[in-house]
DNA sequence: AAGCCTTGCTAATTCGGATTATCAAGGCGA
DNA sequence: TCGCCTTGATAATCCGAATTAGCAAGGCTT
């Protein structure tokens, strides 16, 4: 008989059947069993029964009509959240993102309605569909400032998965300390000897980017020399370097890493005899990672892990919970930073 | 001024405001300009301009509870949606489906509320979300038939990725050829003279599994030997094939196909001149995949994107679709299959 | 001037479920 | 027998937006 899509059960037809009213519905499906709410058993079992035989189910949008929560946590990457690309940034984060929302019993959606306009997804469209969600996180490597700080004036409650800068207020955000990291692999490199350093990637932009050239800064010095890569060749990365006698570079990105280091074997400088070179976290573009990197990684699962917990801290108004969370990088020891030729 | 989440602005508060009616202002967001509904001009910009300034944006759940679509497609996956194990297995089908959910501007929503008994999800639990999408996608190597067919019986718009028994009433499905598939590549091992083939798998339990087992059988014969992995060691698989004296094993999952190989470089066995090995489809779990085996690819991706293409077609009442769809597989030439060596 | 149409807008209702306020029936004490 | 309390249940309202029905004012016709 269900031609077209069966017509859904309400509580009125439960009521119905139950030869009960909607109210006493409800009140047997939210147990309510104060003063003002009595049902004796036999109506309870009654109704139970009907709402059994016919595997009726709340509809959860009514309910959230009324009741402040939605169970819903949305996710808003500024990319493509499953990348064709094998290099799967986001990945990690996300499986730290579902592992908490399962815990906390809620669906997890992720905006994919948003338009994308020159190469970016906007959270502010026509026709934005946040407040479906209780509230959000916010992924990826450059979130505008002017969302950020229209989301902090609407008051809508987010976390952002990484650091970012205030925008009309404090943003709260889990972050991981790139500045501690970085600053503790070039700490490592001035121990072994090295003199002659250079960071190696954007350097501006980002969030992410500054904090580890400032990291890089601060331990290597303020006129320690930044080499940006942009659209040049790594072999020319690498000429620059070799010219400004560096023995040790930094570099931003692992993929640049990858590629600095091909360049190397190529002109036949050998790593780290040559150069050191140290990788400051894991690849945003698909690079093969069969090398063993000195340098950290960046803990994206706990990251989306603890963000979750902090959307979750927020939204049930626990005060005195920090919003502003720095996790530490996990170091890797690997083999590409030795002790310089020369010394 | 917001201490808390600051207060949700209605099309009641937007009426007061513009001096108008609620009813003025839905008809103005809705741009509805019928005999019934006459805007005047200046009502409607001074309608604009509020809505404008104060940032406006209509509760979608509201919206939905009186229209019947609501933009958002679920996806329930019958294990975690991101697993930790590199070996990924569910990221091209999301890939596909978020590809195809940007197009069709729907958010996705991934039921990770659902509780884990018994090591697997399960769509029907006690308070079950799934009304909140208007349809839903299922992605898992095995779905228990008695979900799918309380799905059918309650007319609830699914379709599943990955072909499905029939359950009580026809199940729609995007799936992957694998009967097909699998026929090819048993007769191209025919016309290279193997004689000696053999199933290497579970081949019951799931679809996908039984689909493989039962191209395989169609062209290598009724009675061709079929060797089942379980728990045993690959060793022990290798041994029994050997024992038999198969010179090109079938095996279903690539993760199997891989062990097998490294238990014959143990043995001093060469692949392919001792033993072709045949690869049919990708890796379920975790497996190093340098190896470049002979065999088929499973159209993931496509397979995702085609299933959301189906449940749109399926949402918007597009009859004359077909409902249940089998994308052929992707042969690879690869380097595991030649000539038995006997010939 | 009565009748009728058009314009411009709004009151009332709806969706499904939660909540509040009430109400009828029955029991009991004074 | 009159009030009063308890029990068991329900009518009415609300949430926010969409829709239907309809109303008041002004203009035009005859």
């Amino acid at each position: 008989m269900p031609d077209k899509v069966a017509a859904r059960l309400t509580q009125r037809d439960i009521a119905r059947l139950a030869k009960v009213s909607q109210t006493t519905v409800s009140l047997v499906l939210n147990n309510r069993v104060e003063d003002s709410a009595r049902i004796p058993a036999a109506t309870r079992e009654r109704v139970l029964k009907v709402i059994q035989e016919t595997g009726y189910q709340a509809d959860p949008l009514a309910r959230r009509m009324l009741k402040q929560r939605n169970q819903i946590l949305g996710v808003f990457t500024y990319e493509s959240v499953f990348p064709s690309s094998s290099g799967d940034f986001y990945h990690p984060f996300l499986a730290g993102i579902e592992d908490c929302a399962e815990q906390l019993g809620c669906d997890l959606l992720l905006f994919t309605s948003a338009p994308v306009t020159q190469g970016r997804r906007r959270i502010f469209h026509e026709n934005n569909r946040l407040r479906i969600a209780d509230g959000c996180l916010l992924l990826g490597r450059r979130i505008p400032g002017s969302e950020l700080s229209r989301l902090i004036a609407e008051g809508y409650p987010f976390v952002s998965v990484g650091r970012r800068d205030d925008a009309g207020g404090p943003v709260p955000y889990v972050g991981a300390d790139y500045v501690e990291a970085t600053s503790t692999v070039v700490e490592r490199a001035l121990a072994l000897g090295h003199r002659r350093l250079a960071f190696v990637g954007p350097g501006i932009g980002a969030e992410s980017s500054a904090d580890r050239l400032r990291g890089f800064r601060r331990t290597a010095g303020k006129r320690a020399p930044h080499v940006t890569t942009g659209d040049r060749p790594p072999a020319e990365v690498l000429a620059d370097l070799i010219g400004r006698r560096i023995t040790a570079a930094f570099v931003e990105d692992r993929a640049d890493a990858v590629a600095l280091v091909a360049a190397a074997a190529e002109r036949g400088i050998d790593i780290p005899a040559d150069l050191s070179v140290i990788a400051l976290g894991d690849p945003t573009r698909p690079a093969s990672t069969d090398i063993d990197f000195t340098g950290f990684h960046v803990p994206r699962r706990e990251m989306g892990l603890r963000a979750t917990e902090l959307l979750e801290a927020v939204l049930s108004g626990r005060a005195g919970t920090e919003t502003q969370q720095l996790i530490p990088c996990e170091l890797v020891e690997g083999s590409t930073l030795s002790e310089p030729k020369g010394l």
